[in-house]
This record gives C-alpha cells, structure tokens and sequence, in this order.
DNA sequence: GTCTATAGCCGGATAGAC
DNA sequence: GTCTATCCGGCTATAGAC
C-alpha cells in the first residue's frame, strides 16, 4: 500500500525518454540538443525530465548503460559456440550491422567525442571496450590452439586490429553512398583472415 | 599610399587566432568553446575576432584549410619518391606523427563530429579524403606493376584499407597510457605489408 | 582596426501548484 | 508524478567611440 505505483511504469517511461533523445544525440550531438528537444519528442514536460534524469547528460549516460545489455548477449553467444572462426564472425555480424544503422554511427561519434572531454566517461568506455576486446582476443587464442591461425601476435593485439578493422564500418567521417555494405563485412572478413593468417576457409558471402 | 596596412600582418593575425582557438575546440570541442575562450587565449577583443572572422564557424573552417597546405608538401613528396614502399611507410609516418600529438586526436573527434551534421563541411571533408586516398591508390598501383604487392583487391579499395590501418593511430576514443606510439607503428607497417601482401622487405624499426 | 559595452536571445535547471 | 511558469546565467554577434 506504501507504494501504489508501479517500478515497472517508471522503468519504461525512463526507457521511453532515453530513446527518444538517442536520435536527437545521434544526429544533432549532444550540445546542440536541448533538454526542450528531448521533452517535445519524448511528449513529456521539462519538470517531467528532470524527474526522471538529474542532467541532460545523464540522459546521456544512460543511454550507454542501456547499450551493455545487448553486449551480454553476445557475449554469451561467442562463448558457447564451439567453432571460434563463425563465433569471430558473428561479432563482425553483430558491428556491422550496428554501423548500418545510420544513427548509430552518428551515435559513436558523440559518445567518443564526450570521452575525450568526460574521464570518467572515458574509463566507462574504456572498460566496456576492454570487456569486447577479452572475447574477441579469446576467440584468437582458440584459433592459435587449434592450429587454425598464426597471427604472430599476442592474443590481445591480434584482437585489438581485428577491431580495428570492424571500426571501418563506421565510414571515414562522410556520407559513402557507393559503398556495398554486405561487400564491406565480406571484406573485413578476408582481411581479418590475412591478419590472422587463417587457415581455414572464409565465407564470402552468406545468402 | 592608399593601403597602409601590411596584408601580411593580417594574415598573420588571422593564423595566431586559429592557432588559439585549435588547442580549445581540440580539448573543449567546439560548441563548449565559447567565443570569449578564443579572445582570452588569442588576446584579442571581441570586436577584432569578429573583425577577422564572420562567425564561430568560420574560425574552425579556417583550421582545416590551414592543415591542407601541409598535406600538399607530403602528396608532393610521395610522387618523387622513386620507392613506393617508401612512399607509403612515409605517409604512415606522418599519420603516426600527426596522431602522436595529442591535440589532433581530439580535433579530428571534432571534426568527424561536425561533418555529420553539415553537409557542406562533409563535402570538404570528403575530397580531402579523396585526394590522400588517391596517393596511396597510386603507391598501391606502382607496387602492383613492379610485382612487389598483390592485394587482390582494386587499388582505391586497397588503399582505403590502408587507410582504415592508419586510422588505428587515433586509439579507440580513450587514453591508452600503456600504448607504445614506436611499436604501433612497426606494427601498422607489419600489417598493411599483410594486407597489400607485400613481398618486399618491411622495415620494422628505423633507429 | 581595435577596443568597450551591451543587445538580444536561448539554454539548463528549479519552484511550487495541482 | 506531472505540469506551467520562470529564473538566472552565459552565449554570439553588433554598435559605436576612439
């Protein structure tokens, strides 16, 4: 009786404004959108806003938050298949279709651009960062193991370029229209295999 | 008689207040950077920055028209050099310079930052982009013929590839203290030598 | 050409009724 | 919990004396 409301209703309303302002973050930045910006897409009023975050940027902020969740799951998929080469390749997948989302690359930029200002923010990237590169350098020391590749490297360097090269899904900074995004993953396929020295076969295209 | 005024002396000007306002847009970003910031760290008044500048805008335009003249003394020296692998390990080393200063790091995060809202800026940007990469497709080509790399890819997409490598000097968006500027080159190198599949050799350390 | 002073505007965040 | 109304500060850019 304490509480007639519901945590659900809160955590929804809270989710409902992080989305609504994630598309004016991507594609205005984040100095540019107004706190009035975020109430008029998300349909609510400033006292509302403020209710719910303490700050714009923690409006920010949360957004980033919300983002680790789908990494879990990924996560726990590269871990549970048993053939590391196709887990290495879902994860392309996965960045790849991130940066084709055209929001998501405007996205970055902002959440990149914030951790060259914030610290703390940095360290937070820092860490989720860290967090990929783990799985992803797990995946090339499985491949080491099974005689399946030789990159020359240390595990956590060779997964370090391989990650490198997925950022080359996020485009050069300008709009590419020529650019083949399904030829680009295939691409960054064969690259990843030559940097690896990859013994096995490469899928070149999947449909 | 009728211009007492040295067109030199403004020019001058004009590049002192540019060089002021590069360090604050790198380490503020540009919408944090406040006009009063740029008179403070240039020690001029209000009234002459707008007197040499139209708007906030036009300063941060004038800093990348600045860095074009520099790009032009390396593009130059690139089509001297009779050795192409030379060539090219000389352009990564200028992208490893340039990133090394850690100022141009966090403009470049600006500067990507604005292409994705002005569209114009983007299209500078763009060409820009297109005439380095040129150069480098050019170094590819030249190698190609003298049957000393066989990248199996078209040129320009070779050299956007090498591109994307260089592109790793920039780091991943935060600090990463125990990087070593020396060793990430070598392996930059190392890599775009995989890539290109360079048969020559590939010097690993100039001192 | 350079300054001081300030216009004019709009931002984030708060107060307090309901 | 949500709203309306509003404060307060700081911003870009201009006006006009010198």
């Amino acid at each position: 009786m304490a509480r007639t409301v519901d945590p659900e209703q809160h955590r929804r309303r809270r989710v409902h404004i992080i989305e609504s302002a994630v598309w004016l973050f991507a594609t205005k930045g984040f100095a540019a959108t107004t706190t009035a910006d975020i109430c008029r897409a998300a349909g609510v009023s400033t006292g509302s806003l403020f209710h719910y975050f303490p700050s714009k940027q923690a409006v920010f902020h949360a957004i980033w938050e919300l983002d680790q969740v789908e990494w879990d799951a990924v996560v726990a998929a590269a871990d549970a298949d048993p053939d590391p080469w196709s887990a290495l390749m879902a994860i392309v997948d996965k960045f790849a279709a991130d940066a084709a989302e055209p929001m998501m690359a405007g996205l970055l930029v902002e959440i990149i651009a914030q951790a060259h200002r914030d610290p703390g923010f940095a360290a937070g990237l820092a860490a989720t960062d860290r967090r990929q590169m783990a799985v992803v350098a797990d995946l090339v020391r499985r491949l080491r193991e099974a005689g399946l590749a030789d990159p020359g490297l240390p595990d956590d360097e060779a997964a370090r370029w391989v990650m490198t090269l997925t950022d080359s899904f996020l485009g050069r900074g300008y709009p590419e229209p020529d650019r083949d995004p399904v030829e680009a993953t295939a691409t960054v396929k064969l690259l990843i295999a030559r940097v690896l020295r990859y013994a096995g076969p490469v899928e070149v295209r999947s449909d």
